[in-house]
DNA sequence: CGTCAGTGATGAAACGGTTCATCACCATTT
DNA sequence: AAATGGTGATGAACCGTTTCATCACTGACG
């Protein structure tokens, strides 16, 4: 049916062989294959004109190479669930993927049959590498990758030590968060952490003890709520810190991300209460979300695009054999200051001004 | 290197040819070609154990088939950017395509050098079909797949007479959004249009306009802006709408979408208005947001993501070449009632009421 | 008993490229 | 003049599968 214009149309019509074609067109001239420059431009010329481009999968059959890479969320709804993170990871990945000209497929860690993507053997033939964006600890893909000395990155993953990693700073992230509400004179900051044994809930929680521990405060039990990432674990976070006795209610909350902190806001709105005044807020990751609430979020920012970026940049490295400099990637976080948090726009005047100097 | 097992190694270790071996395990037999019962069981067995299953790429080159779909995106930003509507229609894509066990990649429909995927030629021998999420008309992208004759569905985009699409009801969700209101008491109600020219907005509007010519009221063309579908627009939208004398500004806004309402709200919030009071709220798409705001946003309910899910399923139909009883889906929405346009619970009870008589 | 039909399996030719080994040709060198 | 070496191009093998054409075998039938 659907033809197709293959390497033999090619090199009839420039009236060379399929050899002398495939140097030509795929560019690499080795010692005993060689066209001389005139003849290249011909048949590249004639290429051009019957709009032919040497299709990757029968190219790939003989190179072993696929000429696309693969990215992974955790499940299938990853794709399509209200937290804005890892799909925006997973965004920035294909992003930078598109832009460096490499094809991308989706695929979840695990599928229904429970079997990962490499296991069920689509995997190897159809790409060359992994972005694995993977929150959560443990899963066998990670395992059958290393077996099978398959090219990967994780994003937000506790990455073993030989491992290829892209993560951001949460540890100081955590700790710039509540060293802002520590110097803007509270004394008594809660913090509601992410879901609980993933690195990132970790990480931002060490920083929040670490900063109390340095500015001599004692870590409360009692202020440091699990809550999760979404916007109704924001919402019964904040109730269960408001069941303590009213004296030693906390009069700050470090939120453990944005969407949280929409729900802590949400419900003080509920109850009548208004940040910063009654109880001052900062988010995490700042997203556009903490641009429209009222009042505007205080929050840590996240380079999130960037991460999926600097992921996919990684893998195309590592495939192409480049010796890696730095594997580990961390990336710097900073503090995006409004209102939500109290700070007058004088104090945030003088932060931007002592950053400039 | 990595070695890989083929199918000659299964077919030498259950002892049987090539050819016999590729029979049992694509599973099809012709007149010419077949298989015992028993050896088919017994090379499936040799298969799964050698942990072989037979790839795609190798195995397209000659049936013609990739095994995979592509989902293609406007512009490469679209991943990335603020607005969640067409990333979510294409995590229903996504999510539906894994779950059907196809694989999907994805693409633009322009790329860099300002070539289609299909001119490129990754697409043809990469995919067998194409679910093209477009906004905005006219792309040569369209044109080349008709002139190759390659399966593909529109999402969000004005079809052809013979052309497979998904679309929402957007007409009938201006229209209820509009009806809404009129029915709460208004008479001088105000739209925010999005983007203009693309199918989405023109059909809200028409349904809006229909739905104010139905209660006998004109159209009045100062309040109809055209602003656009990010929350930057809301902001600039109402700040248009309150620039009218006080005596003939609009009661309540029907905006383009959440995202423009969340605009409107926090312009609102800054000039100490207040929804429903001091103008009543419907937004569109019904995303989480409208679940965050204070307060709470009325909201014609879009099934995004079934969007995807639907697109991805006729596509997968059309490619079957099974014959497609509704090529042109339109899905239909419904009003999700908050507070935000100043209904009382009363009514809303009355109108649940209504609807279950 | 010879023919025929049906079953189960196989060899070999695709599919569309890449690349190694080989060769023809011509200009230098010994 | 013969040997050498570099350049440009080619035939053929190969990548891993599918599938057509062919064949051996077994029973059934006239």
């Amino acid at each position: 049916m659907r033809k197709g214009v293959t390497i033999r149309d090619v090199a009839k019509a420039a009236g060379v062989s399929i050899a002398a074609a495939s140097t030509a067109l795929s560019g690499n001239v080795s010692a005993s294959t060689r066209v001389s420059g005139e003849t290249r431009e011909r048949i590249r010329n004639v290429a051009r004109e019957l709009g032919y481009v040497p299709p990757p999968p029968a190219r790939g059959l003989k190179t072993r190479k696929a000429g696309a890479i693969g990215g992974v969320l955790p499940y299938v709804h990853a794709f399509g669930d209200q937290n804005p993170f890892c799909r925006g990871v997973m965004a920035g990945v294909v992003e930078q993927a598109i832009t460096e000209q490499q094809n991308i497929l989706l695929f979840t860690a695990a599928a229904e049959d429970g079997k990962t993507p490499v296991e069920s053997g689509i995997v190897s033939p159809r790409v060359d590498g992994l972005v694995i964006v993977l929150p959560r600890p443990g899963t066998s893909l990670l395992e059958h990758c290393r077996r099978k000395q398959f090219p990967y990155v994780t994003v937000v993953h506790d990455p073993m030590p030989d491992e290829c990693s892209v993560n951001a700073d949460d540890y100081h992230g955590g700790r710039i968060a509540t060293q802002h509400l520590i110097e803007l004179g509270h004394r008594r900051i809660a913090h509601l952490v992410g879901t609980p044994h993933i690195a990132t809930s970790r990480q931002r929680r060490a920083g929040y003890e670490d900063a109390l521990a340095d500015a001599g405060l004692k870590v409360d039990e009692r202020f440091v709520v699990e809550a999760g990432f979404d916007w109704s674990d924001g919402v019964r976070g904040l109730d269960r810190l408001l069941s303590l006795p009213p004296d030693v209610r906390p009069t700050a909350v470090f939120a453990a991300n944005d969407l949280c902190a929409v729900g802590v806001l949400k419900r003080m709105q509920e109850l009548g209460l208004r940040a910063p005044d009654d109880l001052a807020l900062v988010g995490f990751d700042d997203t556009w979300l903490a641009e429209t609430t009222d009042p505007p979020l205080t929050s840590v920012h996240m380079p999130i695009l960037e991460m999926g970026m600097t992921a996919t940049r990684l893998l195309m490295a590592q495939m192409r054999g480049e010796e890696i400099p730095v594997p580990q990637v961390r990336l710097p976080v900073s503090l995006t200051v409004r209102s939500s948090s109290g700070a007058s726009p004088q104090s945030e005047f003088n932060v931007d001004n002592s950053r400039s100097i």
